[in-house]
DNA sequence: ATTTTTTTGTTGACAAAGAAACAAAAACAG
DNA sequence: CTGTTTTTGTTTCTTTGTCAACAAAAAAAT
């Protein structure tokens, strides 16, 4: 097994491990809101000048996900939808105290994951760390020449 | 930013990326068949022995959809269910050679995106690939502690 | 200033996946 | 063996998202 291969099949279980991990949290804590819905809160809640386009391309979906998402969250009272007095086009969005709420929980899990693998970044070594922050921004640097290259940035 | 601040975000980017390059490159390559189907097809060619509960845990989806994405392409002839004599229940399946075909060229995309990113694998120092490893497999070992811990394996 | 092009958001038809309820078969307990 | 429990796969309903066609507004071109 080549080093690459090495890196990809690490990376595969990691991203597995985590999306269940915190799939579980959420669920037992935010019953009720699905997943989506809390990662467009969270995302508003930390964006509030963000229109429906800059929403989708920040969460890598079409604005025709975040257009239904929206309404859907406005129905059920957790964010309002305003606009900018010079622009009759662009639409953005705030949290409502009930929106807030969720937002608050949602970032009280956060934290929670944090420190559940604090212990990772601190037991191992320092150089190691930054030798992997290292190659990660090498690896990303090459993806984005490569999205450059073939014309698919956002 | 601390350095697990760094490393989420990181990680997160790359995945982005990773996952905008690959979609691209399988929609060109592979007209006319989805992600998920194509993702299917390669499961069942590398194990030929899985049943539907083991595809599902292997991708990290439920068994109904295991179960409809079998059906589906069962209907298009791009794979083939089979028993054993000795029990009536699991279902197992084979690629036909209409699938064989998606099979392959899907291996080929595979080695593309491994030559796409060999560069940086080989243009950045061993050193910083090693510790890069070591640490994505510390991270991984933790996490399948805090998994056991939880009772969530699979 | 008017026309053309681009941006922005919405909608409807559809695809993929999850969750829960279910039936059939297999495994287990006594 | 017989009855109970677990496993396995399917189905229905719901959630989430894509895509493509569209209208309105804004921006750019001439």
């Amino acid at each position: 097994m080549t080093p690459q291969q090495q890196f990809e099949a690490q990376l595969g279980t990691l991203i597995d491990k985590l999306t269940l991990l915190s799939k579980a949290q959420l669920e037992a804590q935010l019953n009720g809101y699905k997943a989506a819905e809390v990662h467009t809160i969270q995302y508003i809640g930390d964006h509030p000048t963000a229109n429906v386009t800059q929403i989708a391309k920040a969460q890598y979906v079409t604005r025709g996900a975040v257009s239904k998402m929206t309404q859907r969250l406005m129905k059920r009272g957790l964010i309002q939808r305003y606009q900018k007095p010079d622009n009759k086009k662009a639409l953005y969005f705030r949290l409502t105290p009930a929106g807030e709420k969720i937002y608050q929980i949602h970032a009280q899990l956060s934290r929670g994951f944090q420190q559940r693998d604090q212990s990772v970044f601190e037991n191992v070594a320092p150089a190691e760390i930054q030798a992997t922050l290292a190659f990660l921004e090498h690896y990303n640097q090459h993806l984005t020449q490569e999205i450059t290259k073939r014309g698919l940035e956002k």
